[in-house]
DNA sequence: CTATAAACCTGCTGGC
DNA sequence: TGCCAGCAGGTTTATA
């Protein structure tokens, strides 16, 4: 469900509404969606710790503790946050209940929910995920994400462009929809192999890819399924999006039907038209 | 190294 | 209306 520009979202709302509140405690409703199952005590030791600041590296959440541990929750494709008043009920597919006190008083519950139970949470003492963060690739709305960088990125793989845009360890945060729809407003088949893009489509790819997240956070996320912001409000891009979901419709910029086909196991639509 | 498939789970949609 | 097949925004792991 979320990518960068979801999970964006989440995290500049938990830095505003979130941060400098204390968890009081922690309910884990469904022991499976975290890390390890060694995150039950983690979880339970930090209680009263203040929450300091929130990060996001990727599609990973990573919120800071006073105490210097990292709450990490990564929402795979169903797992949502939401904010509520303690007095409100817990919503449907409720995994875990962050109970908050915030600065001016007010207790919250912060709710992870997950229909598929494929989130996942930890928390982390400092060092212990400076490896894993390692392995994820620039974050594409970065100033250093430069051309240079993306042929860096592609490097000498010579495997379907797509395939690429949704390697984490290439690129971080880019997931089905925003890898499509970069693909088209940089004119670019999906299918084509990284090998044979030339100096002047590696460009317009990095700018396309910039384009497609900057907009899709200025619309809040897209919201076609689950994702919704703290407060549940839903995300606007799904009206903006120009193939993903659109296949058997017309290309909004030349008419042709929109195509769908498998790359790397995943739906992948595209404008046959358009991107060569 | 790449590529593919399956697995993890559950809900939703479309076709018959 | 009811049932079944197929699909879903992600990642990891096993197998060629």
């Amino acid at each position: 469900m979320p990518e960068l520009p979801e999970v964006e979202v989440t995290r500049q709302q938990l830095q505003q509404y979130v941060a400098g509140s204390v968890i009081e405690h922690v309910e884990v409703a469904e022991p499976k969606i975290l890390d390890s199952p060694e995150m039950l005590q983690r979880l339970s030791e930090i209680s009263n710790i203040h929450i300091t600041s929130c990060e996001r590296r990727g599609k990973l959440l990573l919120i800071h503790l006073e105490n210097t541990d990292i709450l990490a929750i990564h929402r795979r494709m169903a797992g949502n946050l939401t904010l509520l008043a303690r007095n409100v009920p817990n919503e449907l597919y409720t995994r875990a209940v962050f109970y908050l006190l915030a600065p001016n008083g007010a207790e919250q519950k912060l709710l992870y929910s997950d229909p598929r139970k494929f989130g996942r949470i930890g928390v982390y003492h400092p060092g212990e995920l400076t490896q894993k963060l390692a392995l994820l690739g620039p974050e594409p709305l970065q100033d250093d994400f430069t051309d240079a960088a993306l042929k860096h990125a592609i490097g000498t793989a010579n495997r379907p462009i797509k395939t690429i845009l949704l390697d984490q360890s290439k690129i971080a945060g880019i997931g089905n929809i925003y890898a499509d729809e970069s693909l088209f407003i940089a004119g670019i088949h999906p299918e084509r192999y990284s090998h044979s893009l030339t100096d002047i489509e590696i460009h317009t790819l990095r700018m396309a890819i910039a384009t497609t997240l900057t907009s899709a956070l200025k619309h809040a996320g897209t919201t076609f399924g689950r994702h919704k912001d703290l407060f549940g409000s839903a995300g606007r891009n799904l009206d903006y999006l120009q193939v993903y979901q659109r296949d058997g419709l017309p290309c909004k910029i030349c008419g042709n039907v929109i195509q769908r086909i498998r790359v790397a196991q995943r739906s992948t639509r595209f404008c046959p038209e358009c991107q060569k």
